[in-house]
Formats: C-alpha cells, sequence, structure tokens
DNA sequence: TCCTGGTGGGGGAAATGTCCGAGCACCTCC
DNA sequence: GGAGGTGCTCGGACATTTCCCCCACCAGGA
C-alpha cells in the first residue's frame, strides 16, 4: 500500500517523441535514471512516433507538438483512434492557446511546457497513465477563461415559454419556415402560427429574425 | 535525484475539508499512512478551513465542495485571495459542468471526484503543491468541450461577400427590418433589398432567419 | 370548474423576397 | 484615354411570407 503510494502507480511504459535530437536524447536519459517510468521508445517525427506506439503498446507517448512528418496534434488524434489504450502528453515550447485546444481537443491528456522540471513530467505521465489530465497552472486558468466566456442554455430567458414554444423556437433558428415547421411538428400551418405569436408576445420579440437571435443567446441554437 | 523523483516533488503539506465525519476521517488515515502527503489539518467546514489555513498555511487545501457554512467554490475564492501560496484541490462527488467551471475558475489546481483513488489524489495533491492542474480525464473533456465550442470570427465564411453585404448582415443578425437597416445606412431601402438579396444568393441563403443563424456562426454577431 | 397548453381557422396589413433595369465611382489593364 | 470589371446606389412591380388580430375546440390538471 505504502509502496504503491510511493511510486504513485504503476510505473507506466512511455514512448518519447521530438525531432531534436538534443532534447530527445536528454529526455531519455532523465527519465531513464527515474524509477517513475520506463522508456520504451524514442521517436524523431510523428509518423516514427505512430510507428512505435503501435509495435510497444505503451501507457503513453509523450509527443513535442512541432515536428516534421505530422504534428503533434495530428499525431495525438491519430495514436488516440488506433490505440485507445495509450495515452498522450503533449509537451511543448510554444504554449499559446490554439495549440494547448488542439491538443486537448485531439485528446491529449496533458499538456506540458518545456521549463518543466522532471517531477512534472513524471507526475504528468503518471496520471496520465491512470486516465488524469494534467496541465501546466497557466495553461490551465487560460482553458478555463476561454470555457467559461461560453453560453449554455440560459433558462432564465426561457422561462415563461412552454415546451412547444421553444421546440418551435429552436426550429425557427434553424432556418425553417413555418410551412416545414408545421410538417416537421405534424401539426397545421395555423398552429405554428398560434406558438409563434405566443413566443413573439412572450420573449417581446419583433420577427424571426430577431427569435433567431434570441435563441441563440439563449443556447437553444448552435 | 531518484530520490526527488521517487517522491514526486517535496511532500506538500496538506489541510482537509469535509463535513462528513467518516469521509473526513477516512482521508486522515488513509493520507497519514502515505508517505507523500503530510496532512497537518481536518476541518469539517468552509469557515473552519480557512482558519486552519490560516493557521498553518499549508501547500494545498483538498476540499469537498459541498460543505455547511460556506461551501467549497466560497473557501476557495477565499483561500487562493487570502492565502495565495496555499492551492486548492476540489474533491466531489457531483461532478456536474457546472460546478466544475465554477471551482476552477474560482482558482482551484485540480477537480476529482470522489471515485479516484488514493494514488490519484495523492499525485493530485503533489502537482498542486507544484503549480499543475490536474482534472479526471472525463471532466477535463467536458472543460475542453466547453472551451473549443466559441466562435472567434470564421472568415472563410464570409469570403465572397462585400464589406457592404457583411454590415447589412450584422444589422440583420442585430434583428433591424430593412427600413431601419435602410435608416441606419442611410440609404433607400431599395438598395438594403439589393444587399440582402446578393447576400442570400453568395450564401446560400433563403431568408432572413437562415441569415441571423449564419451570422452567429460566422462569429460576427453575439 | 376554471385555467393552461396544444390544436385549428380566417382575413387583412405589412414586410420580405425576387425579378428586372440603371447610374455612378473607382480600379486595373491595355 | 478608353474599356471592362466591381461595388454601391436606386427604382418599379410582383408573389410570397410573415405578422397580427380575431375566433374556436379539446384534454388534463389545480
Amino acid at each position: 500500500m505504502a509502496d504503491s503510494a510511493d511510486s504513485a502507480g504503476v510505473t507506466p511504459r512511455v514512448v518519447l517523441a521530438d525531432d531534436q535530437a538534443v532534447v530527445r536524447e536528454g529526455l531519455v536519459t532523465l527519465l531513464g535514471l527515474l524509477p517513475g517510468v520506463e522508456v520504451v521508445g524514442a521517436a524523431a517525427d510523428g509518423v516514427q512516433a505512430l510507428e512505435l506506439v503501435a509495435e510497444h503498446q505503451p501507457d503513453v507517448l509523450l509527443v513535442d507538438l512541432r515536428m516534421p512528418n505530422r504534428d503533434g496534434v495530428e499525431t495525438t488524434e491519430m495514436v488516440r483512434a488506433q490505440h485507445p489504450k495509450t495515452e498522450v502528453v503533449v509537451l511543448t515550447t510554444y504554449a499559446d492557446d490554439d495549440s494547448l485546444l488542439a491538443a486537448l481537443k485531439a485528446g491529449a491528456r496533458g499538456f506540458l511546457t518545456k521549463d518543466a522540471d522532471a517531477d512534472a513530467i513524471v507526475r504528468a505521465l503518471r496520471s496520465a497513465a491512470a486516465g488524469q489530465s494534467t496541465v501546466d497552472g497557466a495553461l490551465q486558468q487560460r482553458l478555463v477563461a476561454a470555457a467559461t466566456s461560453r453560453s449554455p442554455v440560459r433558462t432564465k430567458e426561457l422561462e415563461g415559454l412552454t415546451a412547444r414554444e421553444v421546440e418551435v423556437l429552436r426550429l425557427i433558428a434553424a432556418g425553417l419556415s413555418n410551412t416545414e415547421i408545421a410538417r416537421t411538428l405534424v401539426v397545421s400551418e395555423a398552429t405554428v402560427k398560434t406558438h409563434v405569436n405566443h413566443l413573439f408576445s412572450k420573449a417581446g420579440l419583433r420577427d424571426r429574425a430577431q427569435a433567431v437571435a434570441f435563441a441563440y443567446r439563449a443556447g437553444i441554437a448552435e
């Protein structure tokens, strides 16, 4: 028990991928010295990385974002798709918002900058192997900032509307005409008009253009 | 060096906060047995948690979200504001999107569900002490999904449209009628109609409802 | 029973969408 | 300098759709 906590779980088998020989060899040496991880392969580009993953079936792939022959994001996507048991941790010098989001969206379980120390890397690798995601603090804050600027269905705006009216609103926002809405809901066009009018008067809307904008702001249309 | 990697960094001093005595005592016992962390205090509510943090100045506060006398989110905010050297890791049974975002926004460096094992908790505490953020894999995916659903003006969709047409589109999306657009742009309504028609045929739109949706998706309306 | 929500209809005013044609300003190319 | 293209500006006429205001019926729940 104490042992398991000391090593913080099973020692993950890791494949590295970085096009810069100095960084790659440095990581191999550094991580090879540590008991927390086991390096089973090192690739110089994305293509080679995928081959090594296929060959060794590692627990984690530690990959650089900028690489020749398929970059880190693409490699991450392919690894996650073809070898779902292999988690991916991204290690990069360039920590801009786009690459962070792209990498995590592609399925990366971690995102480290190259100023991370050996302990941080080992922790991230172990966490990834266990299905946890580790992101450098400052980057995580950016991620949260990006996430909280979203609008996840403002039920407040919708209150007062009946379920049917919300449904009609959704279809209006999708660009359907009254006739099409009638067909979709299998009711007469007159009924649709009634719902639309109730909707407008309740929400203070004048026409369907405003209704579409309202629906988008309320978060029921994307 | 090997030693530092084995412990994955300095052993963090931790204060716990959970209103359920069973969980609290269980965590104290469990984490107390492990060499990776040092538990220096245990609180039963948010007020007491802040007091213990002030008293012990721990590296990390491990806090439950649902607590009497100030909940986890509020506690996180106050700890981060008053004791910036103390990081916060949230441990909760209820992992809905709202609480996740609220906690991370409040400054939490980690977010774990209570099905996490001891290893996962220890890793998260150590990472937090080092400024890294650890989030359960599935939750991180939701976070990323929320973050990537942003729309930063897709110029691609807009290409082919003239500046005037984009301007008209923006006004349509704002809910203005043709008459109002004419007044706003100080042109005749006939001119507006011309722009609108060009806009529709270029973008493959049928009516202004679709145009509003198009504008929102293109990111020129919020 | 009353009220709410969903369904249906009619008719008229208003706005929207569609098709023409046309003048003007600006630019580039020859 | 002229020719041609593009963008912005207007106008008319017309069909379609939307919007608005009435009305009514029925089912289910407070």
